[in-house]
Formats: C-alpha cells, structure tokens, sequence
DNA sequence: CATATTATTGTTACACGTAACATTAACATA
DNA sequence: TATGTTAATGTTACGTGTAACAATAATATG
C-alpha cells in the first residue's frame, strides 16, 4: 500500500537508461548527454526522487556526517560550541550527529557505539578522561576524534580547549588583588572542568596564604541556586567578601539575590563568574569574568577535524586557546 | 594498511559460526546455546566489534534515527525544545540528527533533504510554509512529520506549539489594562513567528483605539539590539510609556539601558519579553513576559511522533499548548 | 524403536548507489 | 577505407547485517 520512495532504478527506468547514467547525471550533470540531462532533470523531479546515502554508507564508509560529544545540549556553553562546528561543516557538506550524555560515563560510552554505528566520519568529543572500552572502541573504528574543551594533555589524538585550572587560578588571584580574601568558590555539576577549576582556585588561595573555601553540588547550576548558595554561605560565614561561580549563571544568581537583600556589590561582596555570556556582559551591574572562547573551540575542533578527513596529518597534538578576565564591575 | 573495522564475518570466523549465529546473539543472546554466548561475547571483546547500521538501514529502512530541523541551534528557546525532544526519543533508542536552516526556505529544502537521505525515520521541523518543493519531498518520502512552535492550521499532518498572535494580543492587552497606552513593539528576526507576534500586538492596539508602532530589524536578536532600539525610540517617541519585545533578550537589553540611563521601570517606561527565559523569572526587577512551554513541545513533539513510528495513527491534527502571561515587576 | 517436536545453526537472497571496467557509437585522420 | 580517438552509456560486482526459509541435531512421546 505505502508505496515506497523511488529509487534510482525507477528513475532510470522512466527515461529508459540504466541507474549509472542517472547516478552520473547526479554526481555531475555533464558526464551525460545534453538530451538526457533534460529526460533526466524531468524525470528526478517527476517523481520526486531523494538520494539515498545509505548504500554508499555501506560500500566505502564514508558517510559525510561527523558525530558531536556534549555532555549537555541546553547548556548555553555547547550551544555556542556546537554553533562554531556547525559554521564549518555545514558548508563543507557534512551533516552533524549530535549527542549528548549527560555527564555519565556509561552514557558516553552508549553515545560514542551509536554515533559509530551510523558510520561517522569523524568525531568531536568533550571529555578527557575516557574509559578504556571507550579508548578501544576510537581505536577500533578509525576515525579522527578531537577532545575539545580543555586543553588536556596527553589527547587520545589532539585536544582543542583552554585551560581551566589556570583560568580559575588567575580570576581568584585577580580577586584577591582587588582585595577581597574570604572568597568562597561555588561549584555545581562537579564535572571534570568544574573538578579542574576548584584545583586552580585553591592553589591561588594558598598561593596567598588564604583558606579555599567551596559550596559544591552535583545537580545542574541555575540562577535559582546561585541565590540559594549565597544565602547558605552568607549564614555559614557572614564575613564572606568574595564569591567565584564556575559559570556566571551561579553568579548572576548570587548577585541578584545580593541586590535583593540589599548587599552591595562589590563593596561588601565581590562576585565573579566563568564564561563571559552576553547577558553578563550587557547587565547592570556588568559582571566580572573568565571570557572563555566557546565558539571558536568549536570551530577550530571543525577545521581541524575537516582537514584530517581531507587526508592531512595531526598539525599540533594540543592547541590552548587563551581566555581573557573581564573585571566587569562586580568586584 | 589502516585495517578496517571489524564486521560481524570477522567475528564469526573467530567464533567459528556463521554471522547469522552471531547476529542472533546481538539481538537476543538466548537465541543461541550458553558455550556459544560466552565465546561469541569473548570474540566481540576481542575484535571490539562495533554495530554497524548502514546495511540494515539499507534493506528495511528503518534508521531509528530521526530528524529535527530548527531555525537556529543556539537560540535558547530551540535548546529547549531539543531538550524536550531529546528526553523521549534516546531513552527510545533513537539517535537525534539535528539540522537548522538559519531562516532561509532554501537552506530548509537541502536540509530536509540532507536529513531524508540518510533515512530518518521521522521529522519534527519548525515552520508552517512550506514550499511546494519541501510538501513533495515529505510526501514521497512518506516518512512522519510534526510541525512544532505555533500551533498551525492546518498542518501538513500534525502541529504541536502556541498561538503566537494570541500570546501577542494577550500581553499587549495585558500592558494596556496595566495603564501603558504608547506602547511600541520591537521586532527582530522578522520570521513567521515574529510576524503572528505583531499581528496580535496591532489588532490589541487598535482594539483599544491605539496606533501601533514597531522597531524591526531583520537581523537576530540580542540584548545589545534591545538597548539600541530603546535609544532610537526614546529619540523619535520621547512620550513612548511601554515596550514590547518578540523575546526576553530584547527585553532585558532595553531594560538595562533604562537602568543605564535612569529611567524608571514600570514608572516611566512599562516593559514585557516573551518566552519567560530563567533569567527573566530571576532577575531584578522581574520581567513582565509571556511564558511558553518550549520543552513541553519539544516532548510532546517527540511522544507523537513516536506513537506513530509505532504504528499508531495521527490522534489530534492540531495541539495548541497554553501560554501563560507572567506580571513580573516591570509593568 | 519410530516419529513428532523443539532447539540450534546454516544458507540464500536482498536492499541500492557507485567504482571499475567494458562496450558501442561517433567522428577524425592518414 | 581502415584505424585511432573520444564520448556516451552499459555491465558487473561489491559492501554488511538480517529476514525467511532450510537443515540438522537433540529430545520427547507413543
């Protein structure tokens, strides 16, 4: 009953030639003669043909899509990742998978199978630490794989990112130069950045004989508990005078409940934040933060990912991309 | 010299049985002997065999994997709806293959194309006209499609979202009833849903015996825009007493720029977004804007069109979701 | 013990576009 | 006219997992 879509065969059959010259035709319109371009060009569109890529896919492997790793597509971080991977694939012809795993490991692995069972030529992942199915499972398939996020060393093949332990560790030390010292650190999701993060942030707090203080959670950060955290903090220990978020939702969230409970900022506490979105950057008061390069992760893990299907060799095994402190008007 | 991945033949030259033997344990281990379980298990640990769906794909064309088509992968209302869709279709075991087509109807054909010829099993994509190219496409293809965002009459098969220009005439209703009579609209993108938007503002003016205006721009939206349209208007309407933005990123821009520029909010000058955006619901003061349940199209979306690759028939041609109309701080 | 039944594994064919090679037709040149 | 060259189209084989059917072995039943 369901008639099914035509395929090429049907289309060769309606002019009267075989399926080569129509998938020639396909491939380039001038390797058959002018007569049968028209015969041809009528019958596609008679009946509406659609390629087909699953029997190429099959007989060389070469699917023109590239599988995405995140481990969270709403976070606005990987949407403007996934905008810069985009920006360079999808002109170049390839179709991107995404995926997502929500921070679990098993998940991950799950993810990785399933992007490879579709025959992906590529691949661009964001964690560093990998399981060794997941490491043998890379290997096993043979595709470019690219790390991105962090600047981690040593990559499976190349790594794309910035380092985040030395971010952290420069924002708290431009904290502590503006003169706050009970700076407390607000940590959520307790992810492998997040993880790498506290380190820097400790290490300058030690650097300068402070104490590290920090309020973690595992479940997602949100404005809502960026207030709910400043409430707790400012209870625990009222002499507090400086809050560094993991991301500026987290600080967004603890500013707002400062000018709700009428602490002024900075001169009573300073806050900090990760990332440099653009409503930090447009609020009043602007935030102070870690302006991270999203996009451009993204698309440099893009162009170097497109460059290797294109036959080059690995041009640089860890490319760390500078972050800029943006000292807003929150400290 | 790069050896390919392992195939189930392989595996079963390991083994010593025929790949249908293996490919039976794949999809159910009962289905063969327990010796041969553990050997077959030990040979794909060894090869670390991975799925491959490609000839499946082929000969029944059953991917499970389908396609989404947004706009835009980075606008936060879009992210949303992934999330929604994305929470149904993997626990389903379906892979998600996301596109977006950037506002542009050609861009949105290759799309559709591009995602068709890789076999989805299923579309969901986000605008109500299509052209005729598109309708054919889908209709070949004979694959489900849901249209999502607004809810469209009458759909190609089935429309899942809000009535936008109601959404828009409540609120501008709303702005009035709150004593806001100069109200203007600020409009970017200027995309299908965009305009629905404006046509509800008028008709709510002109209900009330007011003369519409709007600010509109082509380009996207954000909250830098927000705070140029807020300078342009106060510079060619001084009297304007209320603003109505397409999205809460204008909104918050224009709202920031009064803060900026000392003008009071709700006093002088009334402001409303749309979409109700965390931030919007945490922010002080808070802002008026019209709440749209993004993720619940998103899974609403994903569970129809799922009951219909289940076999199911079309329940409800069109589902309108409700909107909500959230008073904030700032009208 | 013979036949029926079930459990287990094997065989064959198929999906469809394309690379590689083969053939034919058309024309040019000596 | 015979041979060489090019252009245009055709033929064949291939990739890999699985449905459908076939065959065999093992067990049960009368």
């Amino acid at each position: 009953m369901k008639k099914k879509r035509p395929t090429l065969q049907d289309v060769a059959d309606l002019v009267g030639v075989t399926k080569m010259t129509v998938s020639r035709y396909l491939k380039n319109a001038d390797l058959v003669s002018s007569p049968l371009q028209i015969r041809i060009r009528e019958a596609l569109d008679t009946l509406g043909y659609i390629p087909n890529r699953a029997p190429d896919i099959l007989s060389n492997s070469k699917s023109h899509a590239i599988g995405v790793l995140l481990p969270s597509l709403t976070n606005q971080v990987f949407s403007e990742v996934i905008r810069g991977v985009e920006g360079v694939f999808e002109p170049a012809g390839y179709q991107t998978m995404l995926a997502h795993y929500g921070y679990s490991r098993e998940s991950e692995e799950a993810r990785i199978a399933t992007l490879l069972s579709y025959n992906v030529d590529g691949l661009i992942i964001s964690e560093s630490f990998h399981t060794d199915r997941v490491r043998k499972m890379l290997e096993v398939a043979g595709v470019p794989v690219i790390e991105i996020m962090d600047s981690v060393s040593p990559p499976i093949e190349q790594a794309i990112g910035i380092d985040n332990e030395a971010a952290a560790y420069a924002m708290t030390h431009f904290m502590i130069e503006k003169g706050h010292r009970k700076v407390v650190y607000f940590a959520a999701r307790m992810d492998e950045r997040t993880l790498l993060k506290i380190k820097g942030y400790e290490r300058a707090m030690q650097d300068q004989g402070l104490t590290p203080l920090c309020v973690k959670t595992t479940s997602a950060s949100s404005f809502t508990l960026g207030a709910t955290f400043l409430e707790e903090v400012l209870k625990q220990q009222p002499d507090t005078d400086g809050i560094f978020c993991t991301n500026d939702d987290l600080a967004i969230g603890a500013l707002y409940a400062c000018q709700k409970a009428g602490i002024k900022v900075p001169e009573q506490i300073g806050i900090a934040g990760f990332h440099g979105h653009d409503i930090s950057r447009a609020m009043v008061p602007l935030l102070a933060t870690v302006i991270t390069p999203r996009e451009e992760i993204g698309r440099l893990a893009a162009e170097h990912l497109l460059s290797r299907l294109q036959g080059n060799p690995i041009q640089q095994r860890v490319i760390d991309l500078p972050f800029k402190i943006e000292a807003g008007e929150s400290l």
